[in-house]
DNA sequence: CCGACAACCTGTGAGC
DNA sequence: TGCTCACAGGTTGTCG
């Protein structure tokens, strides 16, 4: 379900409804996820604020304080079946429902996760400090990318540049749908190496990667198989994918048959005569 | 440092 | 109808 435009959606669709909101309890129904959710995540969650939902990649990041001091950070990603969504506290959990952080105005923030590669974890004080927060690369909507990051970041790397602006130590939040279509609105083929890529045209892909994105939060995200965001509304971007799932079909800008191919085990989609090396 | 690959899980759809 | 297999939006850890 959820690339980095799926889980901006959710974080604007759930913040006006928990911001400022005490936390009355957490519950927690399957600690098995990617990572073990940490004993003791309840207790310490309890009577804490949210004072601020945001994002970092495809993080969300939960920063709750006591009694107006700072106190940590909930942190919650997807995964690749997760999905946070609003319930009032009559609603019964079911089978994936494996986390609900409940608010003192009734509402309960839900997570379900069938395959459960997503995490909730908690992180004192800064959120950022955390491990798997601390070495991923710049936000992709920020000044803090573009094409002068990405062509230092790429100049000893050898592999696909498809799969190295999926590493989120490159850039953060670059799923398989976007990094497919940003290649295309760049026009570049997804197997180049990544160190072959001039600086031009990395600023044309850097450009592609923050258009596609920008283009899929104001549609509300992708929804995929079952996906609806926090709001119990789908998102509709999937409408717009110009590559992404469209093997066999004309490419929308020249006609080319679209071509799929499989790069370290994911689907790759790419027009051979727009995409060139 | 880099790249290739397996691993973590469940659900779904295609093909037989 | 039911079985088996491949594949699905992500990321980390291990090994060479």
């Amino acid at each position: 379900m959820p690339e980095l435009p799926e889980v901006e959606t959710t974080c604007r669709g759930l913040a006006p409804a928990i911001e400022q909101r005490l936390i009355r309890r957490a519950v927690v129904r399957h600690r098995g996820l990617r990572q073990p959710v940490p004993r003791g995540l309840e207790r310490r969650l309890a009577g804490l604020r949210v004072t601020a939902l945001s994002r970092r990649g495809k993080y969300l990041l939960f920063n709750c304080s006591r009694d107006d001091s700072a106190a940590g950070s909930l942190i919650v990603h997807l995964g690749m079946s997760g999905r946070l969504w609003l319930v009032d506290a009559a609603t019964p959990p079911e089978k994936h429902d494996h986390f609900d952080l409940e608010f003192d105005n009734g509402l309960i923030v839900r997570l379900r996760d069938p395959r459960r590669f997503g995490l909730v974890l908690w992180q004192s004080g800064d959120a950022l400090q955390h491990p798997l927060l601390a070495t991923i690369g710049p936000e992709p909507l920020t000044a803090d990318f573009d094409g002068r990051v990405l062509h230092g970041a790429t100049r000893k790397r050898s592999a696909a540049i498809k799969l190295v602006l999926m590493d989120s130590h490159v850039v953060a939040g670059v799923g398989n749908i976007y990094a497919n279509e940003a290649l295309f609105r760049a026009g570049i083929d997804p197997r180049i190496a990544a160190q072959r890529i001039s600086l031009a045209r990395c600023g044309a892909l850097a450009a592609a990667v923050k258009q596609t994105l920008e283009l899929a939060i104001n549609a509300g995200g992708s929804t995929l198989r079952d996906y609806v965001g926090s709001d119990g509304r789908a998102g509709y971007f999937q409408n717009q994918f110009l590559v992404y799932g469209r093997a066999g079909e004309p490419c929308t800008r020249c006609g080319t048959t679209v071509r799929e191919l499989r790069q370290a085990q994911r689907a790759t989609c790419y027009c051979p005569q727009c995409q060139r090396r």
